[in-house]
DNA sequence: GATTTAATGGTATGAACTACACTTTTATTC
DNA sequence: GAATAAAAGTGTAGTTCATACCATTAAATC
């Protein structure tokens, strides 16, 4: 890379922070991984590192998320830079938050073990360093808003599922009670969720329609909101 | 600095690039500044700068915006982090954009003219080099959703101004006509907007009452909204 | 005092959100 | 095979909120 023209200014570190959720039964989740490098080796961050030269923010963020977890198929958007002096005691580090969700499911469970990751409850969060817990608010906020009028929460489900499961999921992302018919009301007039005609007797006697998400036809009515 | 532990990690030039809203009458503006260095030295740019070592990004925002206008009374915040890899051909830099509102009125000329800088429209914007419409596009976009919850709009305004004025503010920001009753009604409900008693007739026979804006009733009465 | 110019104030209609409780289905149990 | 249990599924009335829509008022100018 030339720099003949800022070649007298300051250079600094940049990383990336991914706040990685996950679902599961009824709860809002995200991934920590216990740091392993000084300072503070050990302790739970998000799950982050260095950007490279060779790579945008959003690739950055993206390698961190897929070596680490094996997945693909997710929803990635970055939060916003934080760049406090003292931020990281380890030295001046310029990090960039993202936000993901992801179907845990799709896991690969050698892959948690091998770097040491962890699932922890967004209720009941650990202690955390530098201004991680900045960034998780941030993330919370954000993924609160916005599933009020996209379907990315979707991203935390399998490709099929059924009203409870969707309801559960707006009941922990919102951290509210949410009433079951109003919800099915507002659901059901989407165009883009369509029965699949199968039924999961998982959780009831009597079964539930399994649907999916028509991403193609979402393209094309994105008018409706939860 | 220390960096004992990071040292071998690559680092980045950052920047911060400033999208500065000010308010004329009726009309949305943005200002400039001719580049000064090159590549594209003397193209309009946003006002932005490289980051040092002994500031925060939002220190370096703030230096950049007060050095250039004078004003210190402003709302800024931070948009995003751009980091493409060949975002400026002069060299790989990491920019942060911001964006900010001030009062038009309490910008120096003086500073106006040293540091060459220009108000443009927003609906008729220059032509941009690197990411920079893409960084006016999300700051606009920003203004109008944050406006429909927020007071900060008022920083575009002096401290005292009348409802046709608000009501002017609002419609440039958002680009399209409101219905002068409705606004009316909706501002008039919130308590922490106040008349002065005082009354403007520099444009009206009639002359329009001023109000002033309670900043201290306000955040105690966040529940009302534009 | 006639004219001009912008400021001011209210109502009726439709849309959207909220609250709320019983019936259906079927596997399981006795 | 009748009773039970457990979650899925369904509709309406009331209220609140946003929208559409103009005539009157005040004061300065001529």
């Amino acid at each position: 890379m030339t720099d003949k023209y800022y070649a007298n200014e300051p250079s600094f570190h940049v990383a990336v922070d991914c706040i990685i959720f996950g679902f599961d039964e009824d709860r809002l989740q995200v991934l920590f991984q216990h740091r392993n490098i000084e300072p503070f080796n050990g302790e739970l961050t998000p799950l982050g590192g260095f950007v490279q030269e060779d790579e945008t923010l959003d690739e950055a963020a993206y390698r961190v998320l897929t070596e680490r977890t094996g997945i693909k198929d997710l929803f990635l958007e970055q939060l916003e830079a934080f760049g406090d002096i003292n931020r990281d005691p380890g030295g001046r580090v310029i990090s960039v938050a993202y936000y993901a969700l992801l179907d845990k499911a799709n896991y690969d469970k050698k892959l948690l073990e091998k770097f040491n990751c962890k699932w922890m409850d967004a209720n009941d969060l650990p202690a955390l360093y530098f201004d991680h817990m900045k960034m998780m608010k941030k993330a919370i906020n954000r993924l609160q808003d916005k599933i009020t009028y996209t379907p990315i929460a979707l991203k935390l489900l399998p490709q099929e599922f059924t009203m409870s499961q969707i309801q559960k999921l707006y009941e922990a992302i919102l951290d509210e009670k949410l009433d079951k018919r109003n919800f099915r009301k507002k659901v059901g007039e989407m165009p883009y969720f369509t029965k699949t005609g199968k039924i999961d007797k998982s959780t009831s006697k009597r079964g539930a329609a399994i649907y999916f998400f028509d991403y193609k036809m979402y393209q094309e009515h994105k008018d409706y909101h939860i």
